[in-house]
RNA sequence: CGGAGCUUGGCGCAGUCCGGUAGCGCGUCUGGUUUGGGACCAGAAGGCCACAGGUUCGAAUCCUGUAGCUCCGACCA
């Protein structure tokens, strides 16, 4: 009964949001914020939240989960013995006037302390153990309201296995489960390999979620047929490839041309017969990056190929002392110091190229990649952008914002070699656990939802996540009683029906009930009004198509099981 | 951590340049009228102007410092 429920609408746009799904969750008085990456789950709300976690339940109990309640406070001894005090660094919130212990943002270590105790035989294995709980992160930058927050639900899971094969089996039921939860849920999602990072392990996997709101950027076809972060993926770009004349360098006065751009407007040259040199400072040493015409070097790739997180572009100076020439007029080849050149795939084997001559004002042509440049390899350093075919398909690649909504990791024994899980297998051999983590942000999935579920009006809920399946709404009624009458007894006789039913049985205008009930957005509005209740008759609102019907009190029922799935 | 902005009744904002004791809309309360897409009239309550210090006869306003929040960037197991 909404006349006494606390569900505090907002007619204003809050200040402080600014993506849909932050909006609306304010708006329709799901959450209200209480400090910076702190949130409250109002009643309404906490019901979407426990819709979710009912789901996320189900799933992971159907693949033969086991569900935990863990604690947040956890000793930091233990964080100290996986090095994670470290590699966490500030993100890991610290303990003031209890130094010994801290919040944690994961829970490897506890999962993996339990198994330490228990676990001795490699008969007791496999097991994949969950939980739904909070996590706290000192997150540098929260935004995008629940989307990064420094305290927030994780469902996190763990397998424990004897094998890598069992490994293999444990992490494919979690990604066959995690499909059928953002499915069940209704969100539309894609899957990208991804690198483990600092989690360390072998394969990884994100679900992502298209929306402007996400903080990665990754390369899809319209179906997903490709789907790949930016980080990683590549295109079917063919390379440059060779042409039949292949005369000897040359060089040529280019005192103008600074830009690629330029060299091709000024010299009339192809724009891919154009090498782009670009300088990078890896491990305090410098490289020498070939790409083909304007394309972008993608920096992830280069740390990711030079296994280091300490890169940057070469500064001016260090151009000339390097290569003897300022930017715009450098080239692989005559280079001042013996630094190693590396050049993108697409330049393997090209000829007929144009590149700076390490002389300010001059250029080479008719380089040819196999005859001319002494090149250490050709490694794909390119990013890919949008409009690009896919490989495969040769569909038009698109490049999207994505929110990450699920990881699923297959960790091996970091954690379990370093805390000793071990178990005996069956030759008596003492071996280490192997062991799976897979993490679904709870509040995500609401967010990520609204993201795509939602009009200028509000919130569109589906039957899966809506925190009631109808809006019952009682219109003024001065001059005829019989709507009030109805009202309570359509209330109750829904109710027996078995649906969830949320009654607006306030004193409020019209308006005031229609803008709210789609700002909350259930996917049906039950109207009971004066002008139809004379013909016995009541309107019903599907809160996604918009369309309304009016249909005999008598006939509800029907109509609904029909139409309500 | 770098850059930008913000902080004034429950919410959204004006007032700050040019100092004189705080205002608008929404919401709330009372009475009346109204009632199928965020009504109208009359009346009322509600604010140490983020905090601390300073200048001044006098500070929301000027100066100094601190805190909190938002956005962009960096970071993100």
């Amino acid at each position: 009964r909404q006349d006494k429920y606390f569900l505090p609408t907002l007619k204003e746009t809050p200040n402080d949001a600014v993506i849909p799904s932050h909006i609306l969750m304010l708006r329709a008085a799901l959450m209200r914020q209480l400090g910076a990456g702190i949130f409250s789950w109002l009643p309404i709300g906490y019901k979407v939240l426990n819709k979710v976690m009912n789901i996320l339940r189900e799933e992971m109990n159907t693949i033969g989960g086991q569900e935990f309640l863990l604690p947040a406070l956890n000793p930091i001894e233990i964080w100290e013995q996986t090095g994670r005090v470290e590699a966490m660094g500030d993100v890991l919130f610290h303990i003031k006037n209890r130094e010994a212990l801290v919040l944690a943002p994961t829970h490897e270590e506890i999962i993996t302390f339990h198994a330490k105790q228990h676990i001795s035989s490699y008969k007791e294995l496999p097991q994949i153990w969950y939980q739904i709980q909070t996590k706290f992160r000192n997150e540098p930058r929260p935004k995008g309201g629940i989307l990064r927050g420094r305290q927030f639900l994780m469902k996190d899971a763990y397998s424990l296995d004897n094998s890598w094969e069992g490994l293999d089996e444990s992490y494919q039921k979690h990604y066959d489960a995690y499909r059928a939860i953002f499915n069940r849920a209704g969100i539309r999602f894609f899957v990208v390999g991804a690198s483990s990072g600092a989690m360390g392990g072998k394969q990884s996997q994100e679900f992502m979620v298209e929306s402007e709101a996400g903080e990665d950027t990754c390369a899809i076809t319209d179906n997903y047929s490709y789907s790949a972060n930016v980080e990683v993926a590549s295109s079917g770009v063919k390379p440059v490839g060779r042409i039949a004349e292949n005369p000897e360098i040359e060089k040529f006065p280019t005192p103008t041309a600074k830009t690629i751009d330029e060299l091709v407007s000024i010299h009339n040259i192809e724009e891919i017969r154009c090498a782009k040199s670009v300088v990078y400072i890896i491990d305090e040493k410098p490289v020498l990056i070939m790409m083909r015409g304007n394309d972008e070097l993608n920096e992830t790739k280069l740390g990711t190929y030079f296994k280091s997180n300490n890169y940057r572009p070469a500064v001016n100076d260090e151009l000339v002392e390097f290569t003897g020439a300022n930017a715009g007029s450098i080239g692989p080849i005559n280079l001042k110091t013996a630094i190693p050149v590396y050049a993108d795939l697409l330049l393997q084997d090209a000829n007929a190229m144009v590149s700076g001559a390490n002389e300010d004002g001059i250029h080479y042509k008719n380089i040819d990649f196999a005859r001319d440049v002494k090149v250490t390899e050709f490694v794909d350093f390119r990013t890919v952008q949008a409009g690009e075919p896919d490989a495969n398909s040769g569909k038009a690649l698109r490049v999207v914002k994505a929110i990450e909504l699920g990881h699923i990791f297959k960790l091996g024994t970091k954690y379990s070699e370093a805390l000793a899980a071990d178990f005996l297998d069956k030759e008596g051999k003492r071996k280490p656990i192997i062991m799976g983590s897979y993490g679904i942000g709870v509040e995500r999935v609401i967010a990520c939802y609204i993201e795509q579920n939602h009009d200028e009006n509000g919130i569109i809920w589906n039957k899966a996540l809506t925190p009631y399946d109808l809006h019952l709404i009682e219109l003024p009624n001065n001059k005829e009683p019989k709507v009030k009458e109805v009202s309570e007894k359509l209330y109750a006789d829904l109710q027996s029906a078995g649906y969830d039913v949320l009654f607006d049985d306030r004193d409020e205008r019209v308006g005031v009930k229609f803008n709210d009930a789609d700002l909350i957005g259930l996917p049906f509005q039950v109207v009971v009004g004066s002008k139809n209740i004379v013909n016995n008759q009541v309107e019903v609102k599907n809160r996604r198509t918009c369309e309304k019907v009016l249909i005999n009190i008598e006939n509800l029922n029907e109509y609904l099981s029909e139409n309500y799935k």
